[in-house]
DNA sequence: CGCGTCGTTGAAGCCGCTCAATAGATGTGG
DNA sequence: CCACATCTATTGAGCGGCTTCAACGACGCG
């Protein structure tokens, strides 16, 4: 039931032909002679544990960094204090912040144990010379990683805090459902004051909202474990629907 | 005084080689060969008013658009409602929204008359594949716009209306000084609804925060025309520095 | 000149925050 | 394995900043 999203881990493989989140991933759609190329470059199967980092602030640009499971916390400091702009989870790519200046400027953390590769530069950019479809694919992971992330940011700051929680959640159950994790009952990797940082709530907004979620029906939580009971509704409050006769929630 | 941002428009060359942006844009550190073959592909001179789009969500994706003069903001498109996500000034580059889905995702509407640049693609793309430099630029000017504009929407977030503003506004003087206009003086291309769409606030606290600033004497303002008074203390605001026994203004 | 949009100011209300207390979960050393 | 310390999660009470609603003047464009 609760899916193993850490065992995971072992079951991964480490060459990108046979990687179970090659679809998601830089090798897509290329010929398998390609992908051999890239197997070669690629630095496979680094493995971290909760608190860890991926990369740091100010640490030397590598290359991009793409994760294969477990889940990571992408920081960014400003005025000492820490704020979270964005979790990662498998088939997810970060990392091009430090292309411009040599330098990341954020940090990623693991939430867990997780496992990641590394497209290291300037090797990827040479390979990516004698290969335009690699070059072509390669901007595509880029734009993605720009478009997917930052723009739900961006709405959630429009939004009043159900509707912030509701868009976190639907839109967490559609990525673990493209992932093959059931959309409805997952383990939530981050904690509550984790949330309520990158939605820019407080903890305690968080947790009210959880709990009035859970009277209405809307799901159930226990700590870190999730179930979503009423997929439709949250939703519809992720949407800033209203259904039938309920203006609001109980 | 009032800097001639308009005028501008006819001092641009239409040649990369001779345009005052070159430094901020694709061409900079390139060999004037390579530059003479981006020419030949630049789309170069495209004029537009008040209210007229760049580019329109839904639109085929052609390339990226650099801004030469003027001022345009980009919008997204949510449950009907549409968010402000930047503003663009000379030199600033968009579009890359549109490469990883072919079509636009936002749109870009000029704020007054305004002249752009696009690089088409595929044509940069194959161009690229000749000439690694150029392909490296590219990387790092498409880079530059993810981590410039978003950055400052996320930081925004969680700051109250007065530092959201001040943060605003000091922005706004870097990015001018950049480009060679006074930074303490200039006019507001954008209305007093768009910055609170922007900033997430409403219009109404924006002209209250703007008359608190006034009588403090941080800054001057009459209708879209700015003066800063004391960019130091607008800085601390920024920032979210104490000044002395000041906590808070007046 | 008239109309609409923009900018400004006031009054009242509400949503989320702050402060605080408690219970539960987790981890560590004896 | 338990006692203790620490961190996390939850709930309540009160407050404050921003919004909402409303009104009016200023500007600009036909």
């Amino acid at each position: 039931m609760n899916l193993d999203q850490h065992n995971t881990i072992d079951k991964l493989k480490t060459t990108c032909l046979s990687c179970s989140l090659r679809e998601f991933c830089l090798p897509y759609g290329l010929d398998t002679a390609v992908i051999n190329k890239l197997d070669q470059i690629v630095n496979h199967s680094n493995l971290i544990h909760a608190g860890d980092l991926m990369f740091a602030a100010g640490d030397q640009f590598r290359g991009l960094y793409i994760l294969r499971a477990g889940s990571v916390k992408l920081l960014t400091y400003y005025n000492d204090k820490q704020d979270i702009i964005g979790f990662y989870l498998p088939g997810d790519i970060t990392g091009i912040d430090g292309f411009e200046h040599h330098r990341h400027r954020c940090s990623a953390v693991a939430l867990e144990t997780s496992s990641y590769c590394v497209l290291p530069f300037p090797e990827i950019g040479e390979l990516c010379q004698k290969i335009p479809e690699l070059n072509y694919r390669l901007l595509k992971v880029i734009s993605r990683e720009m478009t997917s992330d930052n723009s739900l940011i961006l709405k959630l700051s429009k939004n009043n805090a159900e509707e912030k929680i509701a868009i976190f959640l639907v839109t967490l159950s559609g990525r673990y459902k493209r992932l093959g994790y059931s959309p409805y009952e997952f383990k939530l990797p981050m904690a509550r004051h984790e949330i309520s940082n990158y939605l820019n709530l407080t903890n305690e907004t968080i947790c009210r909202v959880f709990t009035k979620f859970q009277r209405s029906g809307l799901l159930d939580t226990t700590n870190r474990k999730i179930s979503i009971l009423d997929h439709t509704r949250l939703m519809d409050i992720a949407m800033n629907r209203d259904r039938d006769e309920d203006r609001k929630i109980s």
